[in-house]
DNA sequence: TGAAATAGTACCAAAACAGTACTATATTAT
DNA sequence: ATAATATAGTACTGTTTTGGTACTATTTCA
C-alpha cells in the first residue's frame, strides 16, 4: 500500500531517541517515554540489535546504544531490518520475476521510480532526521515525548 | 510494505496499452495479450473506468479507451484508483490525525520524503511512462532520467 | 539471590491482498 | 428476435502481511 509499516515508523522513533543519548536507554524506557507498546519496542529493539544498528548492554541498568554513529545510519538501513528491503516492484532486484518482461511496458520507468526512492532513502541519515525534527533544538532538554504516528 | 500492490501494477500496464490504440480495447483481449488473470483485469477496468480515467464502450466490440490524453494522467492519479492516495505517513496530509504533532520528533523529515515521492508520481504521467518504455526496447541502460525530481 | 534487563521465538487476531464468481444490463451481428 | 460479446456492480474467499502479545532463557548488578 505504498505506506511505512508502524515497525518502521517506531523504528525511526526508537533510534532518534538513542541518537540524542550516550547511557543505554531500555525498551521500558522507551515505551514509557512515547507511550508506545512495551513488546513491541521490544521487539523492534532486538531486531535492530540482531542487524547491527544498535548494541544492546545486558543486565541491570543494561539497554541500547547506537552501534555506529548517527550519520552511517540511513533510513533505508531501517527499513531493510524492520521491512523487508525497498522494493517498488518485484521486477526491480531480479527481472526474472517479470513474467511479461519481453513485453513489459512499464518495467524502465518504476524502476526509475524505484532507484529515486531508494537513492533519496540512502541519503537520509538518522542524524539528517534528527536534525531536521523541528522542536528537537528547542525541546532537547525534555526526556518525554509524546508520539505522532499511533493512527 | 512500501511496494505498488499487483493491482497498480497491473493497472499501469493497461493504461498503457490503452494508450497506445485508438479503438476500444476489451478486458479479454488486454488480458490475453499480457497474460493477466482475466477477472482481475476485467476487475481493475471497471475501477478505472468508475474514476474517470477511462470511458467504457459497452456491447459486442465494446471495451475501453483513455477518457483523458496521456499527458494528464499520473502515476498519483493512477495509485489513487488502485490503492488509497498515496501516504507515507498517516500525519502527511492531515496533520490533525497527528494529535501531538507538536512533539513528534519524526514527522518532518518523514513528510519531506512523502512530498518528493508525492511530486515525482505527478510529474509521471502516463505518456512519460509509455514514451520510456519506448527507450527501453531501443536502449535498456538508459536510466538517466532516474534522480530528475528527488536529489 | 533477586530484580531488571536483553535474546530468541512462537503465537494470535485483524486487516489487506490477490483473485474469483455471479447477476444484471447494454450493444451488435446475424 | 436472439445469440454472442461486452461492461456494471458487487459479493465472496483463501492467503499473506501486519500489529501486537507471550513465554522461556540468559545476563548483569546491587
Amino acid at each position: 500500500m505504498l505506506k511505512l509499516s508502524k515497525k518502521t515508523d517506531y523504528a525511526i522513533i526508537l533510534l532518534c531517541h538513542l541518537g540524542d543519548v550516550d547511557a543505554p536507554v531500555s525498551a521500558q524506557e522507551i515505551a514509557g517515554n512515547y507511550q508506545l507498546p512495551q513488546p513491541m519496542v521490544a521487539n523492534i529493539l532486538k531486531q535492530l540489535g540482531a542487524a547491527g544498528l544498535i548494541q544492546s548492554v545486558r543486565g541491570q541498568n543494561g539497554g541500547y546504544v547506537l552501534a555506529r554513529n548517527a550519520e552511517s545510519i540511513s533510513l533505508s538501513d531501517i527499513i531493510s531490518v524492520t521491512d523487508n528491503p525497498f522494493n517498488l516492484v518485484e521486477c526491480a532486484h531480479d527481472e526474472e520475476l517479470c513474467k511479461v518482461h519481453q513485453c513489459c511496458p512499464t518495467r524502465q520507468p518504476l524502476v526509475a521510480l524505484h532507484r529515486s526512492i531508494q537513492r533519496f532513502m540512502e541519503d537520509m541519515t538518522l542524524s539528517t532526521i534528527i536534525s531536521e525534527s523541528y522542536f528537537e533544538n528547542l525541546d532537547a532538554g525534555r526526556t518525554h515525548h509524546e508520539t505522532a504516528h499511533l493512527s
